[in-house]
RNA sequence: CGGGGUAUAGCGCAGUUGGUAGCGCGCGCCGUUCGGGACGGCGAGGUCGUGGGUUCAAGUCCCGCUACCCCGACCA
């Protein structure tokens, strides 16, 4: 079970285990091993790197949205969590909870034990609405103070009983935006644009298609009115979770009675929204992408968008292709693409394979042939195809290339997620479609918690989202054959 | 918390009826190679998870402890 995956022909495919494929060919995330410390994340440079590109990239777009960013405590007081009945139910199966502010040498045994009781536990945030909002009730305190729009890019704890790496870790970074607003409408329409600003990454840079819309009550973030989310397809069928945005209405506002005075001097509590995506996002793009030889970068996110490859066997040979591998690759930097020589003593197809394990959208090959003929020749890793470039026009060419490698992304998941989405009405069709593979069904559900719980028990299938913009029409609940007038999307997730 | 496993070199593993530890990969050096994961030679690297016990002798047998993995319950 546990035998390497990375092999000598090859490299374990996604029939099996996505997280073997992310510890043995992504280079990018490992378990913590042989401690307590299980289910967390060491994210190596390259993997850090592109985190850093999803940051750089959304932050610029909460930005555009007036979103600015702050910094909230790691550490929560207990009492803060139990302010909200429905928020502390659900989260306090999985907090990490401080309880000692030291350690005392106990000369016996050698051993160090915890000291020094805290007079009130500390939870380790899993999430920041509570200590958020015990900030703002502060922080607000006329209508002239609203809206409020905070984010904060920071790490949480989940205490998870079982982890798979990126999509759930114990430690995970994320985003987490909290905004306050003066009317409902506001914060309706605040968590609605979020949604949709993840829509619009996730699509136009991460490449992934994906579907926006609303979450069943049983769905829905714990404190919240309702939740809105992006969900995507992987390459097995199964929905990820890729982005949540909650109207959190005034729950949390009466909880921790973050009120203001209006234009009339009456006493108003906030609308609030939250909204936050995590480096699952890192693992719904490799799972996304990623084939049997590793993962794929989409260019516009890609740590490195094109390797400049050398190929050589003599000492002659080599200063020859290094040194046209660094003219080119200055070319291509200065015109905003990012590159790099690969020049190492190695065989050129330990080269390859490398760079194509780590998904680099576009390997330039150099040799000693290509020289002389002043080309490179470009080899796509999304697809394999290889062309010919003239060194004259390599910018050009690169750019062109690497633009066609985004879209094709795109639209190979694209094309993936429509011919696995299949519109269902027959619940026992339902049942053996599920058997046999997974996708995503598109039902008619009459809406009661009970159906949906009945579905989810006997087939493991929960309802992923409402579909905004979803076509009216009407049909019968797959279970209890009642009035729908809408279809959901249903199936089975990470 | 219930059931089942595992712990030996950086990683993955083998180790027979108890006799003092080996393989593959990786790593270092040398040589031959080099347009898709090369090969040969030499070399470095281990208080065998931990604490006891049996024995002339324990990686191996016995008891305790700890940690981790898998299945289950749990997971907006």
């Amino acid at each position: 079970m546990s035998n390497q995956s990375e092999t000598k022909k090859g490299i374990t495919t996604r029939e099996e285990d996505y997280s073997k494929w992310y510890l043995d060919v992504v280079e990018a995330a490992d378990l913590a091993e042989n401690s307590s410390v299980r289910g967390c994340m060491v994210i190596k440079p390259y993997g850090y790197a592109l985190w850093e590109n999803i940051q750089k990239i959304l932050d610029a777009k909460f930005k555009e949205t007036d979103v600015v960013n702050a910094y909230f405590p790691i550490f929560i007081p207990k009492s803060f969590f139990e302010r909200e009945a429905e928020h502390v139910e659900h989260f306090a199966k999985e907090c990490a909870v401080v309880t000692h502010h030291r350690l005392e040498l106990d000369p016996a045994t050698g051993k160090l034990n915890p000291a020094g009781p805290l007079e009130e536990p500390l939870i380790v945030r899993p999430t920041s609405e509570t200590i958020i909002y015990d900030t703002y009730s502060r922080w607000v305190q006329s209508y002239r103070d609203l809206p409020l729009l905070i984010n904060q890019w920071v790490n949480i704890v989940r205490w998870e009983m079982r982890t798979r790496v990126f999509l759930r870790t114990m430690e995970f970074l994320w985003q987490e935006g909290h905004t306050a607003h003066a009317s409902r409408q506001e914060a309706e329409d605040r968590a609605k644009q979020m949604v949709l600003v993840y829509k619009d990454f996730l699509e136009n840079y991460l490449a992934m298609p994906v579907l926006a819309g609303r979450k069943t009550e049983a769905e829905k973030f714990a404190g919240a009115d309702y939740t809105l989310c992006v969900e995507a397809m992987m390459q097995d069928g199964k929905a990820l979770q890729a982005g949540t945005s909650h109207m959190l209405g005034q729950n949390f506002a009466k909880s921790f009675n973050v009120s203001f005075l209006d234009e009339k001097g009456e006493r108003q509590f906030v609308w609030q929204t939250s909204w936050g995506v995590s480096t699952r996002m890192i693992g719904g793009l490799i799972m996304t992408h990623g084939d049997d030889k590793g993962m794929i970068m989409p260019p516009k996110i890609a740590p490195l968008q094109a390797v400049l490859v050398t190929i050589f066997a003599s000492e002659e040979e080599k200063k020859l292709t290094v040194e046209a591998a660094k003219e080119l690759a200055e070319k291509l930097k200065a015109a905003g693409v990012i590159a790099k020589v690969d020049d190492r003593d190695e065989r050129p197809g330990v080269k390859y394979f490398e760079w194509e394990k780590k998904g680099v959208p576009l390997r330039l090959e150099v040799g000693p042939k290509d020289v002389a003929k002043k080309q490179v020749i470009a080899v796509r890793r999304d697809n394999g195809e290889k062309a010919v470039i003239g060194v004259d026009e390599i910018v050009k060419q690169v750019k062109k290339l690497l633009e066609s490698i985004q879209k094709n992304l795109f639209d190979r998941a694209l094309k993936n997620q429509l011919a696995n989405t299949k519109e269902i009405d027959d619940y026992s069709k339902f049942k053996k479609q599920l058997e046999e593979n997974d996708v995503f069904i598109s039902s008619h559900w009459c809406g009661s918690a009970q159906c949906e719980a009945q579905i989810k028990e006997e087939t493991k299938a929960t309802i992923r989202c409402i579909p905004f913009n979803n076509k009216a029409e009407k049909g019968k609940c797959l279970v209890c054959g009642q009035e729908s007038k809408e279809r959901v999307i249903f199936a089975k997730a990470y």
